[in-house]
RNA sequence: GCCCAGGUAGUGUAGCGGCCUAUCAUGUCGGCCUGUCACGCCGACGACUCGGAUUCGAAUUCCGACCUGGGCGCCA
């Protein structure tokens, strides 16, 4: 059976051991407490300091930091002579006895009766995971797997965990059903964006660019809710400090909803994200340096696409006009006048994709909406045209063939609820949380446009 | 795709025609040190992306390739 989970009071709850034979007395860092009397830790050794005849190291796992003491004179030969051996970020197992001390950080230290070496670290390191010498992002990419011993690395991904946690409850309690869709697809489904060709077999085919087409043909299966989290891939060659080729996507689709409401839902979760990291993460925002995390509050205002343009003319240089998409510039000036994460709805149906419900009574406008944070858009919604003829016709406005999109059109002919939904980015909503300056730190491994390895 | 800036020890940097047998920090190795916590002190080790050109002389200038960062365009 796999271990229960601990509860390290006001502390963020890591799971408790045994795993593995011959660890079953391992306990994390974090629960050694001046209070307690032995303990065995594993972990990496984060740094060794030798003052003669005393050496301290710090071992460290992922619940936090130990001193383990080494008085010289007083320690088994077999300890001395593993000390002597042992590199920085070796793995070892240490066993001894706990001694509350106040001038040991987290006020305790262990002194060992054992010393294990289980695995040596090569020496030189790749990049110096102790961070006092910084490194760049190509070269803690190339190592990510040392990068992410970084205390600090490794609270992003416990956020963006955490963030991920909110959004499956939020979605699980409000009845959506998780689904899966195939990443490999036989056409260019939506237009716009390239997409990675790949060998199928005898056959053509792309990795796909968004679920989209396949969650709608959901709500035409009668599923009313649903939502998948899973990788969509872009094969454009943009080179920014916010663009990936393959990122991740938190998309929903909901049947007998508008617009307004799938709106409503896509701001309860990204609060619930928001609020899930502020109760729970503490530890976490506290080495990222993050003092002052605000929850964002409801209700987003909601921007129509002509006064955002208005906004953006006012305070930028280049010209911008009705019909123009928002580019970089324009898409900044209206952040800085908005403050905070805020909705631009009511788009042009000319710029908008051919699945975006018009208005009925002015068609050059669409139900369409993207959610924004002031530094950037997180996702993109509408409500969908559900009817079979309208959807042809503006499938055939924007130039593509309905042929080849008749794996999705044939739903809508046998009874298609009307539906809405929207596809937000989970790296950009942790990007934007967090304020790191450049998406790549929110993956783990990242794929750009030189990058594939590792 | 366009534009700009770069590529110097394992890592992060200084140097930008001769003062370079290339700076500093960190690291590694050796020595001293019993309360460090970016331990300290002494010593050593370790690098100019590649190819071509200019020049008496190139890390430094020029050309090309490769690689990187950033901005823009494009982009559910």
């Amino acid at each position: 059976m796999f271990p229960p989970f601990s509860t390290g009071a006001g502390k963020y709850h890591y799971p408790s051991h045994t795993i593995g034979i011959g660890f079953h007395m391992r306990i994390p860092i974090q629960e050694v407490t001046p209070g307690v009397e032995r303990a065995e830790i594993t972990g990496f050794v984060h740094e060794l300091r030798d003052l003669g005849g005393l050496s301290f190291l710090l071992i460290r796992d992922r619940t936090g930091i130990i001193q383990v003491t080494i008085p010289k004179k007083k320690v088994p030969e077999a300890v001395l002579s593993a000390v002597r051996e042992v590199s920085r970020e070796s793995v070892v197992r240490v066993a001894g006895t706990v001694k509350a001390i106040e001038k040991a950080p987290g006020g305790r230290e262990l002194i060992p009766e054992t010393f294990e070496i289980i695995s040596l670290a090569m020496s030189p390191l790749p990049l110096d995971v102790v961070e006092k010498v910084p490194a760049e992002l190509d070269t803690r990419l190339d190592s990510r797997f040392l990068d992410a011993r970084r205390p600090r690395v490794a609270a992003v991904f416990q956020i963006r965990n955490a963030c991920m946690q909110a959004v499956y409850e939020h979605l699980f309690s409000a009845g959506f059903i998780q689904i899966t869709t195939p990443k490999v697809v036989a056409a260019a489904t939506e237009g716009g964006t390239e997409l990675f060709p790949i060998a199928y077999f005898e056959k053509e085919a792309f990795l796909n660019q968004s679920p989209q087409l396949y969650k709608q043909m959901m709500m035409g299966a009668g599923f009313e809710r649903v939502f998948e989290i899973g990788p969509i891939f872009r094969a454009e060659e943009h080179n920014t400090t916010k663009h990936l080729n393959e990122a991740t996507s938190i998309d929903v689709e909901v049947s007998y909803a508008d617009h307004h409401q799938v709106m409503e839902l896509l701001e309860e979760i990204v609060i619930a994200a928001y609020r899930k990291v502020d109760t729970t993460c503490r530890p976490f925002l506290d080495l990222l340096e993050i003092q002052e995390f605000q929850v964002p509050s409801s209700p987003f205002p909601r921007l129509p696409y002509d006064e955002a343009i208005g906004i953006a003319d006012r305070k930028i240089e280049e010209p911008i006009k009705y019909g123009d998409d928002i580019g970089t510039a324009a898409e900044k000036a209206i952040g800085e006048e908005m403050g905070s994460h805020y909705f631009i709805v009511d788009w042009p149906t000319a710029i908008k994709p051919y699945y975006a419900m018009p208005y009925q009574d002015d068609p050059t406008v669409c139900k369409a909406f993207d959610l924004m944070h002031p530094r950037m858009e997180l996702s993109s919604g509408s409500e969908r045209v559900h009817q079979y003829d309208l959807l042809v016709r503006q499938i055939q406005s924007k130039g593509l063939n309905p042929e080849s999109f008749s794996f999705y059109l044939t739903p809508f002919c046998y009874g298609m609820p009307p539906h809405s939904g929207w596809g937000l980015g989970a790296e950009r909503l942790v990007m934007t949380m967090l304020g790191l300056s450049n998406i790549r730190e929110a993956v783990l491994f990242p794929r750009d446009r030189h990058r594939l390895v590792p």
